[in-house]
DNA sequence: GCCCAGGAGTGTG
DNA sequence: CACACTCATGGG
């Protein structure tokens, strides 16, 4: 690890705001300016929005850190074909443009599986608490008082008690047991699976259910046609559209009205309904 | 102190 | 398949 000097990423649009403060990704923080410092596999960046892109401040430095950051914002995705692809949505036709700088981002596939099997009956600030704890007990430091996400040797290492005392109440051995459970090989094999085969083996994982695994598949497997359905998607898909019913019931309807970028349009709901329930203020509403 | 949380696992009707 | 209950804990 060294240190690097600032360098930009060409990457339009984004906004950091929406793309790592809407709440599918845990380990960032916002600070005063404006800018956001987080940890992105061995790296710790503090990004700020620059021109038509971001400027990227290094704060520890890994090899393929700009590869890394890059594939981690999705830079490659298309946003105009995708909203206009969403934008057929009589819904999100009204208030999509408002969104478009709120990126997915694709995680890696351990960290994320980790984290959303965390994240189950927690609130997002509780989240965060958890897995930077998990991380500055296991976790390699690589800058003072930062620590990279633990890997599976560094977890498997962790006795469920010292897993305990990071606050993880029950989730504790859901996490001891996928340590257990799964192979040096397993995740990079899963790479391959089609998105149902690829669902149905992460959910024979301990603590993996219909929306951790649709969380993994979409968040760190970077399959756009996931959509995760949590409280507050229900609460958006009766509100907005009028639906409710089964996991798999929710998740059909999801599949026609959305298609392909499903991942995109829900990550525009759960930020439209969160920021309803927290701040009063919404961008899409119902016919 | 109370309430609830980006649910999952298990048991029962 | 639908529902009920429990799970351990901390942030708001």
């Amino acid at each position: 690890l060294h240190a690097e000097s600032r360098f930009r990423l060409r990457i339009e649009p984004i906004d950091l705001d929406l793309t790592l403060g809407c709440g599918q990704t845990f380990r960032w923080r916002r600070d005063p300016d404006g800018s956001w410092t987080g940890v992105v596999g061995r790296s710790v960046l503090r990004l700020s929005a620059s021109g038509h892109g971001l400027a990227v401040d290094p704060m520890a430095a890994s090899p393929c850190m700009k590869k890394e950051l890059s594939i981690y914002l999705r830079a490659s995705d298309d946003v105009a074909t995708i909203q206009r692809n969403l934008g057929r949505d009589e819904v999100l036709s009204k208030g999509i443009r408002q969104v478009s700088g709120l990126r997915l981002v694709k995680m890696d596939e351990w960290e994320c599986l980790i984290s959303y099997v965390l994240a189950t009956y927690a609130n997002i600030p509780r989240i965060k608490a958890m897995i930077d704890s998990v991380a500055t007990a296991f976790g390699d430091q690589v800058l003072d008082g930062v620590h990279a996400f633990p890997s599976v040797n560094d977890l498997r290492e962790a006795s469920l008690v010292d897993l305990s005392r990071c606050g993880l109440g029950y989730r504790a051995e859901y996490v001891r047991a996928i340590c257990e459970v799964l192979g040096p090989r397993d995740l990079d094999r899963m790479k391959r699976l089609s998105y149902a085969d690829l669902r149905s083996e992460l959910k024979g994982l301990p603590g993996v259910g219909d929306k951790v695994a649709d969380c993994v598949a979409l968040f760190g497997f970077g399959r756009l046609e996931a959509f995760p359905i949590d409280v507050w998607m229900k609460r958006a898909l009766s509100r907005l559209y009028g639906v409710a019913g089964s996991y798999a019931a929710l998740s059909e309807f999801a599949r026609r009205r959305f298609g392909g970028f499903a991942g995109y349009a829900q990550e525009y709901l759960f930020y439209n309904e969160r920021s309803l329930a927290t701040a009063g203020r919404c961008i899409f509403s119902e016919e």
